[in-house]
DNA sequence: CGGCACGTTGAAGGGCTTCAAGCTCTGTGG
DNA sequence: CCACAGAGCTTGAAGCCCTTCAACGTGCCG
């Protein structure tokens, strides 16, 4: 027990806490460990439950009536997922899928919610966390609403960098994560195909280095060139 | 003062909180009017007031590198603009343009800050309402990503209807703002030449009636079927 | 009542999807 | 340990949805 309440302690949402709201938190937390293409939380299940990465990579998907799977974010360790929902007591709007095997910590919404009231920093915390998310969200719908495929694949390369970015050698950053072509397709709504494509021209270019589930990003101001759609 | 007082205590955001407070709020605030076409802010600037909505129709708009506006969201009287960033003292991601001649609430975000800090149940309103705006925005990019323009377009009149539905005889109901093609498009991520033709083809069908920045939506039902891609 | 913003309609073309076929690598069971 | 089945990926071809450009209506407001 002690051991996850040094655990949480870790964890940037939960810095700087009272320990004997620590405790209480970590009383009532429990160990969830997934493998590669299993689910934490499942789209349409009520939500008493939020979880944090303690290892690996989860995504949250959308699943559409006609059977598609939209990709809205990637979690990396440290990350919440669902807890707004948990707060709430609200159906959770999207699954989270573990992108390869993953640990994570489940605790109860309703404890978190009492956590935040007695607590200003922590709601602060939860406030900025939800602000960052939205933000990220717009973007998204700008970029959609407004570019083409390749800009925004680019940009998702992009995006990963900075979340799963290992530097290798000169300007090259390797993806740490399992990242299949339908993945990147699902992140902007493309088919796995142009995706595909996309990624033989870059690669033909030199801008990255592209294998089975795995990319390597080459040259990292060409993708910002290509993002932004700047001449040349 | 004390007319700003009472103009606070009627909205929805600021509801049941102690007079102490409310007049607090009122005394810092100042009424900024606008008319169609003019913004209450401008993205980029550095945010430190933010916006309630006293009469009118305002909305939320992106700039784009190469020119093009995407409309993020559409206000109505109630809504708070700006809110998050300007307690954050961030910079506006995006511009608030008046749909129509408009009325609104400046209000300091530091204030609105010490608030929440006070008034646990204000703070729940305002995560509430940002948690409500992340999954209006995890709808869109499933949208923009998933389905075609047509049941974009479909979506977002049926999301209008909820907004600014103003009903009439039968089923119909008369959206009760200005919207023209080039607005819907914006909201959709498409042009106003593909809105001018998927109104014309729906106008034939009996679904909409279709005027000059005007649209009264004749059978709703049918709407839906198309948002959601049913068989015929 | 003239000007201009809003809207319509047509035609051409391009970006992306869809379908299809085949290739390559990986991990798993015999 | 190897073989093979299947997941991941590539490539081609056809075509559709939507954008873009252009020219022309239409109705509102000063």
């Amino acid at each position: 027990m002690s051991e996850i309440r040094d655990t949480l302690g870790k964890i940037d949402l939960f810095a700087g806490l009272p320990v004997s709201l620590l405790d209480r938190l970590a009383g009532a937390a429990h160990r969830v460990s997934v493998r590669k293409g299993e689910f934490v939380l499942r789209q349409g299940e009520e939500a008493h439950l939020f979880f944090v990465v303690l290892a690996g990579r989860l995504r949250l998907v959308q699943h559409t009536a006609d059977g598609k799977d939209v990709t809205m974010s990637v979690f990396v360790p440290g990350d919440a997922i669902g807890l707004i929902v948990a707060i709430m007591d609200e159906l959770y709007p999207g699954s989270a899928e573990a992108l390869e095997d993953s640990d994570t910590l489940a605790l109860p919404g309703d404890l978190m919610w009492q956590a935040m009231n007695d607590n200003a920093p922590l709601a602060v915390r939860v406030l900025k966390m939800v602000a960052g998310r939205l933000k990220e969200a717009h973007s998204r719908i700008r970029e959609l609403s407004a570019e083409r495929t390749e800009q925004r694949v680019a940009r998702s390369l992009l995006r990963l960098v900075q979340k799963v970015g290992a530097p290798e050698s000169d300007d090259a950053v390797r993806l740490d994560m399992r990242l299949g072509r339908q993945d990147l397709a699902q992140m902007n709504g493309t088919t796995l195909e142009t995706v595909s494509r996309i990624l033989a021209v870059w690669e033909r270019d030199g801008i990255v280095r592209a294998g089975r589930e795995q990319i390597t990003i080459l040259n990292p101001h060409a993708l910002v060139v290509i993002a932004e759609d700047l001449p040349h």
